[in-house]
DNA sequence: TTGCGTGCAAAGGTTTTGCATGGCA
DNA sequence: TGCCATGCAAAACCTTTGCACGCAA
């Protein structure tokens, strides 16, 4: 299945999302990467390759933002992910971060067996205010008035 | 509170996203409404407003596709949401639920002891797949065998 | 030679922004 | 008069597509 990336391009790519398993990247982070490494690789290649990948399950793709770029991440088809895990987006500094936790297991369950519904752990993002965010500030979600 | 919209498109707007709650729409779909009305509103005034009205929670924002347009979709404010309550979107028939259920509640405070996150459960979506999909089609979402 | 991966540039689509206008207080 | 909502158009941005080139079989 990865055979089917051994390209030129192609494997060098999947090599480097793979190293960076369980962390996000953009498309414009990945040619900024090639460039300064002096093998630089086109935006339509990366694009067309990180589909390809996407289709296969291998890559997970993220729209946090309509006008933010989407976010790539490894997942290496059924390798690594035993455990269910999660995504949540801090709505103030913007940052993407994993979760792992038997918790949501149950979550998974509950959703399954009292509304029937099937969750895509991978493609779900919680959304909301990180630790960070929360202790510099003090920022509460509350709506202002 | 909704007097912050009293503007001469705004109030329309609202009352527009209003009679249509429960479901979701694009900007696009908005104007055309009322451009076949008789009285078409600017995109940019409808982006402007929107923007306004996702910041204070009466109205919320999915992005789907980083290539489709964003949906919008009147979620009334903190007025009919004592309880928590949660959309999900099934990605096969493209229907967005409402979720009321009091084990969110749980998922926040889970969310919030343990991982330090304050959750927007207004702003986030599960996605998956739905009862009447899973039933009438083939669901391939389980990733681990 | 043929097929295909690749890169550049243009196109396509969504969203934001700048600026001038007009309504309302 | 002054403020602000509004609309138009351009800009900005992400992503896809068209096309030609060059490597590999």
């Amino acid at each position: 299945m990865a055979s089917k990336y051994k390209t030129r391009q192609g494997d060098v790519l999947l090599e480097f999302l793979r190293q960076r398993q369980g962390r996000h990247i953009t498309v414009n982070e990945i040619c900024a990467h090639f460039k300064a490494q002096g093998s630089p690789i086109g935006v339509a290649t990366v694009y067309r390759h990180l589909e390809n990948m996407v289709k296969d399950g291998i890559v997970n793709k993220y729209n946090i933002d309509n006008n933010s770029p989407a976010c790539f991440e490894y997942v290496g088809g059924e390798s690594h992910c035993e455990e269910v895990c999660f995504h949540y987006k801090c709505e103030k500094c913007g940052k993407l971060v994993h979760l792992h936790c038997e918790e949501f297991k149950e979550l998974c369950a509950h959703l399954e067996q009292h509304h029937h519904f099937l969750l895509d752990p991978m493609r779900t993002v919680f959304y909301g205010i990180c630790a960070e965010c929360r202790t510099s500030a003090d920022q509460r979600i509350k709506r202002r008035k």
